[in-house]
DNA sequence: TTGTAGGCGTTATCAA
DNA sequence: TTGATAACGCCTACAA
């Protein structure tokens, strides 16, 4: 077994060609037109590509060309199971489109975002799909106006210059606490944070829409900020929560994620809170470990895998229709009712 | 604000070069040696440049260079918290290589890992590190076998013919009955499957060889076998085992990942099973939601960061040094012990 | 059916 | 300091 040598070069077409006793048309004929080729050759060349060890170049190939055959996506945090399920709506696309999808983490940095976008353009990705850091960036609409398509996911754009596939939040909150509501609730917290993300602001908005058309005295939905969308937080959040006196304590919580959630189910838990008895929890996102949770979570449903899928269809069209306008796609939530809220 | 039609040839070093009247040689000085040009024609160039929306093309870059900048992970389950983690330790130490990482996910299914295998060997990728499905697959040797450095992780093979990097599974398991035995428990089960798995198999040895060691029967280590290593198939266990009549009743479980573990645990809190007092729970993996769920989870902590690290240490270690001999590391794995069986 | 030639965009070498 | 040129590997006309 000759494994090649760092550094060394591999074989090329012309190597092929010399090896099979042909010219290097002939070989280029049996990679893309192989029935132009007589069976004989055919097997001669095929053969000598295997006993090189031959491996087309796609710098070349792509260069010839001009087009690549893949698609990216930009994420913006692989450890959150959400965006992975979003990872494979797109994979799906992209497998019907005959392309393939690499995945970039950004892992929530401005900067990393930045080095993948610039080395996906010169790649020439037939498009970029991202979940930005911060969707007004400029450098975004810089990547579009050199021409590679970009779809922004699962975030919007104050203004409409781009393509993009979110989940309408206001609605969401609107009907985690119509739910709540409905289960008779009349002292409701919304935990969450940082206010300046547009997710926890608008599930916020949503909430405080609902509450105020059921004829609640608005200061009645309390507001829990926390620093961040984690279950580290979510904990930290139900012991702010837990030290309320009894009286005037929640007695049930939206929560802007599941993450944060399920933080704040395991406190009521350790700490002898009965679920929901004593506090209903609504959570946001429905992750797959909110069903699996101790006391399984009601929480909002986003379609995940549909936002994927549209989002990569999205670029393609911009990438091949030229009567491509842009559009901003709003996906509807859906509540989904566990234990955390039903008794 | 221009945007550059779909199929529109975008600017090449040529047009930048006539643009800003200087030679073509001068535009990619400006590009690669910017000190040797003047600062004046520099900055002319540049400004063509960002007028034109110039972005250089990486195929031809690498086409003429013959490297590429760019290292690949193929993961077995993106969505598996576990490996988004060794992905992240690969891409630390990437990103000191000044490489970029893209990540490919064959969602468990061979046929998509070979695709990702051939396009990113086609690319002429630095190096590709995979988890693949099948670790003694010959199409992984194919590809080494061509040129291309291959990293195997979190998986071994029957022969050495690889640089892999895994955990010691053996270690694992055996750690986690000691610690069970140190609790006083004398009745056991391994919850884990299927079979055939590697690291099913193997933390079931370890688990054998402490238990056998503390002079137990053999057969009061239970096994209850299941089909996947899912939160799903860890509910159906904890049923099945809620079935056995007390006085038989495994006192403690070890689960052979974490997601199994959540589901058993999940069960017994719905049918007020108390944990740890009637049943302690081992997982293994630790990933974060281990920590974080309702009953803090006892786990086999394996340190995932170092091991994607490592993997992408090795993979450039074969694609540049000459005398690069293949390694297998084995790493260390650790007991965390939390609430799940220290009561 | 097979062979030949030109060019994709970039970089490096060499000459001016 | 700047400019011209050849080469990387492949693909597609076109010619034989």
């Amino acid at each position: 077994m000759s494994v090649r040598e760092p550094g060394a070069r591999s074989a090329s077409v012309k190597d092929v060609a010399a090896a099979a006793g042909v010219s290097l048309g002939t070989v280029s004929n049996v990679l893309n037109r192989p029935d132009r080729v007589s069976p004989g050759t055919r097997e001669r060349v095929l053969k000598a590509m295997t006993d090189l060890g031959f491996v087309r170049n796609e710098s070349a190939r792509q260069l010839r060309a001009g087009t690549s055959r893949t698609l990216a996506y930009v994420m913006l945090d692989a450890s959150n199971p959400f965006f992975t399920d979003v990872a494979d709506g797109i994979d799906a696309a992209a497998e019907a489109a005959d392309l393939s999808l690499v995945l970039c983490n950004s892992r929530d940095s401005a900067s990393r975002e930045q080095s993948h976008l610039a080395l996906l353009e010169q790649q020439r990705v037939q498009g970029i799909l991202v979940t930005p850091v911060d969707p007004d960036s400029p450098s975004l609409d810089e990547v579009a106006r050199r021409g590679t398509p970009v779809v922004v996911v699962d975030r919007t754009r104050a203004d409409q210059s781009f393509c993009s596939v979110a989940v309408d939040d206001v609605l969401g909150g609107r009907l985690a606490v119509e739910h709540l509501l409905d289960r008779g609730h009349t002292r409701v917290a919304y935990v969450g944070g940082p206010a300046h993300l547009g997710q926890v602001h608008d599930r916020l908005e949503g909430a405080r829409s609902a509450w105020a058309a059921a004829g609640h005295p608005e200061d009645a939905l309390a507001v829990i900020e926390t620093s961040a969308l984690t279950v580290a937080e979510g904990r930290e959040a139900g012991a702010r929560l837990a030290g309320i006196p009894t009286r005037r304590r929640p007695t049930a919580v939206f929560c802007a994620n599941d993450l944060v959630a399920l933080g704040l189910l395991q406190h009521a838990i350790s700490s002898g809170v009965r679920v929901p008895d004593e506090i209903a929890i609504v959570g946001y996102d429905d992750i797959e470990f909110a069903a699996a949770a101790a006391v399984p979570l009601t929480s909002v449903r986003q379609p995940r895998q549909l936002l994927g899928r549209t989002a990569a269809e999205l670029v393609l069209d911009e990438a091949t229709n030229v009567g491509h306008t842009h559009r901003q796609v709003l996906f509807t939530p859906e509540l989904v009712a566990r234990s955390s809220t039903l008794g």
